[in-house]
DNA sequence: GGAGAGGTTGCAAACGATTGCAAGATTCCT
DNA sequence: AGGAATCTTGCAATCGTTTGCAACCTCTCC
């Protein structure tokens, strides 16, 4: 029952392995059924675990798969089961080619991204696309049969063609903005909400003339400016866009731009991200203004470098750990085939000093 | 010649196709191939492009494919094909646990990695491990036969284990610090010139008692120390540790306690990253203690934040950047079976406002 | 002692694309 | 016109794993 039991194949390869130290290689799952005397098939489920193989059988089997430091391999394993266990992250830039990758808040969302999926147990396959020179990138991606569903980080300027992707593809999930009667998955902010809060506390502070620092092509910074806009007219109050753009080597001058020209004509800034909102507040200390004595200043996102800037940054705060754990959420849920509905965050006024 | 050749099959398929408009699904070669009335191999051959099949074919199996969107499953591919076309890009969060992948260093160096990978025709398959947990995590990843090669950022305290799974493993490139005889192939910053740079910019701005702010657990910030502490030792000034970790959540506090507690005996401040300069910067603000004239700061990294902080951060630049684009070079020679030797960047002082 | 019930295992057909080889169709040359 | 040379195309094996089905073995119970 024990030593006899063994396969009598068995000995001689052993006792070949253990003279001919250049152990032979294990690479697949038949070299593993050669060594231990039994089927592939019989291995497959072994090394699976959970199945109907004997008990001893089974722990033989593991146990030579850790000894040869044997690896499933995956794309057959893949091919096979007709799933990846790989979600798709893509960041479309669009609205401003210029924008790169490594914009803050976006790695920030796909680091927390990253370790949601790797929590339930999904790899993460990152693509960046310019949507302009490829106008096929969401399908494309979806078809690969490469993953089992995708992220979308920011909607950029691609809002329609994400409609027409998520009309025959339910696994995806994006980040961005939410609109009446949209087809997509969508978790966000409330960035119109935001963009309210904003400017009911410059108003408060007794702001009249608001300028708003960011680009309106893309629709979560046009929602921010609605908001804003929306509250001022209700007060007595404008909102004028000087538009800026999100690249890391232009922004710095672009906002230093707008203060030097349009400076005197506003009594506070609402900046559609922190990162421009650092700029501005660099750019204003340079000039000697004071803020928030002389210009009030409101920035959107609530990133670590808001409360470390001097002085401290007055901003919204969105909430990016609790939007990665609800896309991540949510993905799985539409990947069991639920019909999951737009998730919209709240966006918090974060009181610091600068308005 | 023309109309005369196509295969009489395919009227009726076409006419049954604009008939009942719900669409035949076209998802396998093979569900090309009778559409088009050829074989399997020969719609492979055309999709592939360069191959030996009729022009007139080619075009016409292309075109269709088109019309029905239909896609390469990458996983039958790649699995006959024996690559994958998968760069595995791996972070291990090991020295601190802590740490998060938000670490704007290494989501920078991530982002362009994206970029450059993207643009020479690879995905990018991102993982983050927290090597205690799982000892395995380099093998499996190699192993997993779901990438062609790795990018490993980051060396964390796992040096030994990347050794180890170098010497059976040749397409692997690690971001990190270079020591004498390491058999693994780096990318990464002179650390060592990095901190002796440092150092003498501090003394001969008059400094003789240097606080390092950083956990030399980290074998890239231990070089940064021992360059300073070297230059020190050489021009009669101290370099004492004060250890500070990198996460989010508690580096700020960290910092505060050290200039609170410990502010007194030092002159001057070396950073092991920019983002821990930041917060010492602000700290001091805080506390009325003139920046350079009392204390002296340098950071490292020259993050986009340390030009907008005020005032501006003096720091040692690492060519991120260019790190990357070397990193991707050097795998795709390694994934060719070169070689390659590790190459080591030359770090730069940025004089700005702190030192 | 034989039938039936469980428990294990092997067999072989998938998954979808690629590719060496050989067959068929054309063209060209003598 | 016959045969070689050149193009195109189809056939079938292959990549490595999973899994339905059937075969086999061992007990148990009547």
């Amino acid at each position: 029952m024990l030593g006899t039991a063994v396969a009598p194949g068995l000995r001689p390869d052993m006792a070949a392995d253990e003279e001919n130290a250049p152990a032979a290689p294990v690479r697949t799952i038949t070299d593993l059924a050669r060594l231990a005397g039994v089927s592939a098939g019989t291995v497959s489920r072994a090394l699976a675990g959970n199945s109907l193989v004997n008990d001893q059988t089974r722990e033989r089997i593991q146990a030579l798969a850790r000894e040869h430091g044997f690896r499933l391999n995956q794309m057959a394993s893949r091919l096979r089961r007709q799933k990846t266990g790989v979600i798709g992250v893509v960041i479309p830039l669009g609205h401003d080619r210029r924008q790169q990758i490594s914009d803050t808040f976006f790695m920030t969302l796909l680091g927390f991204l990253a370790d949601e999926l790797t929590e339930k147990g999904y790899d993460l396959m990152l693509r960046r696309v310019i949507p302009d020179r490829d106008k096929d990138w969401l399908d494309r991606f979806i078809g690969s049969g490469m993953v089992d569903g995708v992220l979308v980080i920011g909607q950029s300027d691609q809002f329609e063609r994400i409609e027409e992707a998520a009309d025959g593809y339910l696994p995806m999930v994006v980040w961005g903005n939410h609109q009446e009667g949209q087809r997509h998955c969508v978790v966000g902010t409330d960035n119109r909400l935001g963009g309210k809060l904003a400017a009911e506390r410059l108003i408060a502070g007794g702001a009249r003339r608001i300028a708003f620092l960011g680009d309106t092509a893309a629709i979560e910074f046009a929602a921010r400016h609605a908001g804003a806009a929306e509250v001022a007219a209700r007060l007595g109050a404008t909102v004028e866009v000087l538009p800026t753009h999100l690249a890391p080597d232009s922004s710095a001058a672009e906002v230093a731009d707008h203060v030097a020209v349009r400076g005197q004509d506003f009594d506070a800034i609402f900046a559609a991200s922190d990162a421009i909102a650092v700029y501005a507040l660099r750019e204003l200390g340079k000039r000697g203004i004071r803020v928030p004595d002389q210009v009030r200043l409101i920035g959107f996102d609530d990133l670590p470098i808001a409360a470390q800037t001097v002085p401290a940054l007055t901003t919204i705060r969105q909430d990016i750990l609790g939007g990665a754990k609800a896309m991540v959420d949510l993905l799985l849920r539409r990947l069991a085939g639920e019909e999951t509905e737009s998730l919209v965050l709240p966006p918090r006024l974060i009181l610091r000093d600068t308005a």
